[in-house]
DNA sequence: CTAAAGTCTGTATTAAACTACAGGCTTGTG
DNA sequence: CACAAGCCTGTAGTTTAATACAGACTTTAG
């Protein structure tokens, strides 16, 4: 299973060749190694690489977000623990903002769809611009 | 404090005066009433919307997901309780996978900065993407 | 009163993230 | 072996969400 061409890591990822190399022209992804003939040559792990980028660009990250994501990795060389630290505190502090902002829209619309138990009576006036009422900054 | 020029609920809402109309020309703000002369005035419950509008696009949502959740608002003459709660369900399973996604990237990061617990002496290879191993779907 | 700052409409441009060819190799199937 | 399907590079086009004027009118502060 550990030599997937372009195309099968774009079916196994929800993506397309073209999206992958895009990705790879970005920096989001390694160059690959090719096979004699130039084909890409993707190993499990690039699955791995390419469902995080899907799954954080759902959430709204940027491909630039992203790439500073994926850049957090410690190895001797590199760069030290305590950068990483740094840099992975920041990105949980906005990860953070974005659950609780997350869980207020959550429960706002729960309690619409409890106010609104299904019938088609209809004499509620809700919104879902009432039940955020009284937001933080 | 109830009649606001655009320029002054743009401030309120860290946005523009023209991203405000730019919003109007795509139907996520009501046309505001206007003075003689033509300027807008908003209220109070523009800047809700607004601020509503700003923190959705901050999460990724789409305008016209955004827009879509703007109108879940039952009155009488529009829409029944049971349209409106078919697709606030929707939505909230949208939200919920996010939730999800987002609390998995969170323990990872955690994680992280656990194992790096601040020097510089960097012995440990870690990833983001180890930390996300063996993930659904 | 007058200059600066704010607003209006309308059009044009930008940035990010794809998406779609064109033209040419490579590979798997009947 | 032929030929469709897949892959290559490179360039061009699209969509979404803003941003940026231009040219004209209005409001506000000194």
């Amino acid at each position: 299973m550990s030599h997937l061409k372009i195309g099968e890591l774009a079916r196994l990822t929800s993506t397309s060749s073209e999206t992958l190399r895009f990705y790879e022209s970005r920096g989001l992804l390694e160059p690959p190694r090719r096979t004699e003939s130039g084909y890409r040559l993707y190993t499990e792990s690039d699955v791995q690489r390419v469902r995080f980028i899907v799954r954080a660009r759902r959430m709204g990250f940027s491909l630039n977000d992203i790439q500073e994501l994926l850049s957090l990795r410690v190895d001797r060389e590199h760069s030290t623990c305590g950068e990483v630290k740094e840099l992975a505190e920041a990105k949980l502090v906005g990860i953070e903002g974005r659950l609780a902002e997350l869980e207020r829209m959550k429960s706002a619309l729960q309690r619409i769809t409890e106010k609104c138990h299904g019938g088609d009576e209809s004499a509620v006036h809700c919104s879902i611009l009432n039940e955020l009422e009284g937001e933080p900054a």
